[in-house]
DNA sequence: GCAACATATCCGCATGCGCGAATATGTGCG
DNA sequence: CGCACATATTCGCGCATGCGGATATGTTGC
């Protein structure tokens, strides 16, 4: 048999999903990896905040982080746990469609098209395409880096 | 429109999700009607715990009840928004395959039809198939009422 | 080492949740 | 009405969580 469902691992992506800033934060991080400076700058949140939802997200499991430099980027991680994977890809999918969400990440598309015009730091990263963690259908990001 | 009910209503099913007993509750409440006396006594906890969790559960709008003499009938209740719709019907599907969840529904299936060796009280109503809610594949319990 | 920067963690406070215990509401029956 | 029963709500407690503000950690470059 494939995976016994565990019940412990659907909870901790249920808490961590239950939280409007999470929920932002997952669907800017669906399908690329990005610099925590952009999360700062695109939901004009405080550091601190940011950096505590994404630790929250850490720990649940759903996002992993990577260091480089000063930078550090996360990226979907997505759970062992096939039930957890199911309701997070349902749940990201269904993000996308959302105005908000969208705004979001098209405020993304243009910080890291130009990242002069928003408060990003200079030299900041700029968001890869990662839509290997994706489920179907694409999120309005990529198309190519864009930036024309 | 009224204020954009769309991500509210995410949030909320994630909140109402985020916790064991009531998962446990949408689990066996997920595609038939049943009486609250039932939950006391398969999940084995208090009433007041039980009535409370369920409360939660109407707030968030993932079951409704009905009242019938002194008994309370709850069933599931799709939210209308869509997405939540979906993630609500991907989280029941996924949790009828965790033993815990398949116990209790077990337990249930024999107290509904030889209710004098569960402490189900006298006369407590039978619960009754509503597989309209649900999403595709059975979840073990009805088979035609069984009770052979 | 030290300064500058990006990020993470800690502190104190307010709020919300789960819990058991007690109590309130609603319904049928004599 | 008054009692018995099923269910709901309230209360007080302990604990987790979200928050802003302050501070700590880690990295680069001089």
């Amino acid at each position: 048999m494939a995976s016994a469902p565990q019940m412990p691992a659907i909870h901790d992506v249920f808490r961590a999903l239950a939280d409007r800033t999470r929920l932002r934060l997952l669907n800017l991080i669906a399908g690329r990896e990005v610099c925590v400076c952009y999360f700062v700058e695109i939901l004009r949140l405080s550091q601190p905040k940011i950096s505590r939802h994404l630790a929250y997200l850490r720990r649940a499991g759903v996002v992993a982080a990577r260091r480089e430099g000063k930078w550090m980027h996360y990226r979907l991680a997505m759970p062992r746990d096939k039930a957890a994977a199911n309701i997070l890809r349902e749940t990201l999918k269904h993000l996308r469609e959302a105005p908000e969400m969208r705004r979001d990440v098209a405020r993304l598309n243009s910080a890291s098209c130009a990242p002069k015009k928003y408060e990003v730091p200079h030299g900041a990263p700029v968001p890869a395409e990662m839509p290997e963690l994706l489920g179907a259908g694409g999120n309005g990001f990529g198309a190519g880096r864009g930036c024309r």
